[in-house]
Formats: C-alpha cells, sequence, structure tokens
DNA sequence: GTCTATATGAAGATAGAC
DNA sequence: GTCTATCTTCATATAGAC
C-alpha cells in the first residue's frame, strides 16, 4: 500500500522521528546519518532528499522537541485552590517534564551544543524556563492581588523565577549526573515540597497559619 | 628547539592543557586528536605516547578541572559577618566559578557527556555541587547554633542545597542558552542579592531586630 | 620519546537507475 | 522519491626511522 504512492510526509515523519531517537540519545557531533538512516529503515538519500544537511535535520529535531514541552506545559491545569496548592501543581508539572527521559535527553543536547547551535539554545530558554516562569508569575500576580503573597522586596517576574530555579535545580542536576539511577516518586515528592515550603516561607503572607489546606479558595477561579 | 632533552611531564602537560582547551570548546566528539595535536605543537605519536585513547585522555581533563574547581571553591574565606554576608560571600565564590568560561564549558560538556562517561558525571557533582553544599551546610550549621537561622522545618542540608540551586538556577541557564551574551557585574549581583533574599526571608530569624543585641552570636554581627 | 608517513575504517554527501 | 553504489574527506590509531 505504501509502497505505490508514498506519501512524502509519512516519510519525512519517520525519519524525523528516527533522528529524534539518534540525536538525543548521542547528541548532535556522535550520532551519525548512518543510524538515523538505519533506525527508520530508510536509506540514505531519502535522509537527504527531506533534510538537506545533518544540521538541518537537527534543527528541525529540537524545534519539534521545544514545540512539544512547551504544548506539555500549557496544559497544565492549575486549577482552584490556594497559593501553596497551585505552586504545587506548577512544580510538578515542570519536574515531571524536566525528568523525562525526553527531558533531560533534550536539555543534554541543547546544552551540550549551544555553541554551535547558538539560537536552538536561546528558543529552548524562550519555550522552556521561560513559558514556566510566566505560568508562575501569572499565579503570583494573582496571589499578590488576593493577599496571600507580598513580593514587593523582589517583584513578581524575579520571584517566579526563583521559584522554578529552586524547583529545577537539585532534581535536574542529580538527575544529569546520575544518568543510571532514575529518583523514586518519593524523592522527587519531597523536592518539590521543600522547594514550595521554602518559596511559602519567604513570600506568604499569613492568612489562616493553621495551615493544613484550608479549604477556603482565596482565589475565585474560573473554570 | 625542544631538542636537548625533553622532560616526558612536560610534553605531557602541553598535551594535557591543549586537550583541556579543544575538549572544553568543542566537547568529546566533536573535538578531534588533530585539533589537540596541533594545539600542542606536537606530533600524533606523542599525544599517545602519554594517554592510550581518546578517552583516557579526556578523563584526564576532566578530572583536572573538577579538582581545580574544587580548589577554587575551597580557597574562599567566609570571613566574619552575619549570615547574610557569609551566604552573599559563598554565593558570590560560587557563581564566580559557575559562570567562568571554564566552569560554562566543564558544565556543558560533562552534562553532555554523561551518558557516555557516568562516573565523570558523578565525580563531578561530588566535585562541584556536592562540596560547595557542604560549605554552606556548616555556615548554616552555625547561624542554627547562634538563633540566627530556623531550619527546623526542612533540614540543613535540604537547605543548604535549596540556597546553592537558587543561587545557581537562573545566571547559569541564561549562560549555557545564551552562550554569546556575558551578564553584565550588575545583574549578577542582583541575582545574588535576589538568592540571599528569599533564603534569608525563609529561615533567617529576626534578631535583635526591635530589642538590638539581645544576644551574643559567635561571628559578629554587621550590616 | 618524538617525529613522518601511513593503515584502516567511517563519516557526510552525491550520482544515476528505477 | 527512493534505492544501490560510490566519491571525498577525515577520523583514530600505528609503524618505523632517529
Amino acid at each position: 500500500m505504501s509502497n505505490a504512492i508514498a506519501e512524502p510526509s509519512l516519510k519525512a515523519r519517520t525519519v524525523l522521528i528516527a533522528a529524534r531517537d539518534v540525536f538525543l540519545l548521542h547528541g548532535f557531533s556522535a550520532a551519525t546519518t548512518d543510524m538515523i538512516q538505519r533506525a527508520a529503515g530508510v536509506s540514505k538519500s531519502t535522509v537527504y532528499a527531506h533534510y538537506p544537511t545533518k544540521e538541518a535535520l537537527f534543527a528541525a529535531v529540537i524545534e519539534g522537541e521545544l514545540a512539544a514541552f512547551t504544548d506539555s506545559m500549557r496544559r497544565t491545569e492549575v486549577g482552584p485552590g490556594n497559593l501553596r496548592k497551585a505552586l504545587t501543581v506548577l512544580a510538578r508539572a515542570y519536574l515531571d517534564v524536566v525528568l523525562s527521559p525526553r527531558g533531560l535527553a533534550l536539555f543534554r543536547v541543547v546544552v551540550g551544543e549551544a555553541p554551535r547551535f547558538p539560537d536552538l539554545a536561546r528558543r529552548f530558554y524562550l519555550a522552556g524556563p521561560q513559558v514556566v516562569a510566566n505560568m508562575v508569575a501569572d499565579c503570583l500576580g494573582e496571589a499578590v492581588a488576593s493577599g496571600e503573597a507580598d513580593l514587593s522586596e523582589v517583584g513578581r517576574d524575579a520571584a517566579a523565577r526563583l521559584f522554578i530555579n529552586m524547583v529545577r535545580g537539585e532534581p535536574q542536576l542529580q538527575c544529569l549526573t546520575h544518568p543510571d539511577a532514575a529518583p523514586s516518586a518519593v524523592q522527587i515528592d519531597q523536592w518539590t515540597r521543600e522547594a514550595v515550603t521554602t518559596f511559602m516561607r519567604a513570600y506568604a503572607r499569613e492568612i489562616g497559619k493553621t495551615n493544613g489546606e484550608s479549604s477556603r479558595p482565596h482565589r475565585a477561579e474560573r473554570i
């Protein structure tokens, strides 16, 4: 069936998917077009029919991963709840993507090849950390408006960046430097809790200090 | 010209230094032994006389950089002062190394090649973040003892890790993803201040704010 | 130990048949 | 568009003279 009139975009996608696996596993330089060709089950010239060079194929792969990353984060619904709850949801969503094999491999490759592909590195920052920071900043804006948080000392955007870096820092670094040891769900929960707790201690205003899931929704949320 | 009696360790060091420059600039796979040989001004077989393979040479380079990193941090004198001052000194010392061209290149290469050199990646964590976290933890231990800090909620070691990741997070990520734009000293100062401020707001106890010099911390107060 | 010269293999990319 | 076969270049690593 597919032999008669091969749809061009189909083979192109096959090549792209194979290239993604190979590039994310080996990095740009160590990956070879032979590996990609073999993984895709096509011939060498089919690869070059759709992508003029190895660099172009690499760029297409990274762009696709960035889009997937952004989409994944954008699908996160914070939902109703207090600030602690909202930050916890965002932190978990961020860590889920960052600590996934795909997320770790993307970081490795983009950062490792940044001197050779500076534009891709910049786009990584915009599609990843920047997007998440904006989501957190929105959340913090509402919290400030409702009196849940006081960010007058550092500002909303700086606070958002501090938070996501606190969330990402240790888990990502440990995963990057211990490639064979994936952290447990319990460990990830603890990291999340520590970061959220620290941020809340620094910037949350004491409303109902007795704490413990005060079911009072400070922010009347849209649903 | 190096005709008389070439000291073996001299040429070995020449090769190692050249290899360091090449590996840190291009990464492991993109670097070639030709580049190293040319940069060192020696012949191909001289390289292989001292290091059996490209991998072994790479490992020697990374080990050397890790030792330099650790030494640099260990030379940091925290000196007398309150907790805010001590954390600021440690943060600046850490950022100086992390954001230096050598520090950024080391991170790039080690993280990028971690799947192929997992042992080096683990040793990177121990020689870098772990060392700094221990220094911060020592500092925090004193602060707890003197009543300057209350770390009962997350613990001393977790607090230390949170702090260094807050310090490192945004500056390092921006430098890694914007290889052509070095941050200004003012920007670095601001990042440092934001991280220290956030940590202090979360965990410092207000001593002598209203009643002035009530307790006597063993490190001299200074604002 | 160090050099020149080279073996050996594989990389990225292309030509031409179908 | 896709394949088989190939070109050119350059990689790591080694042999043999000095």
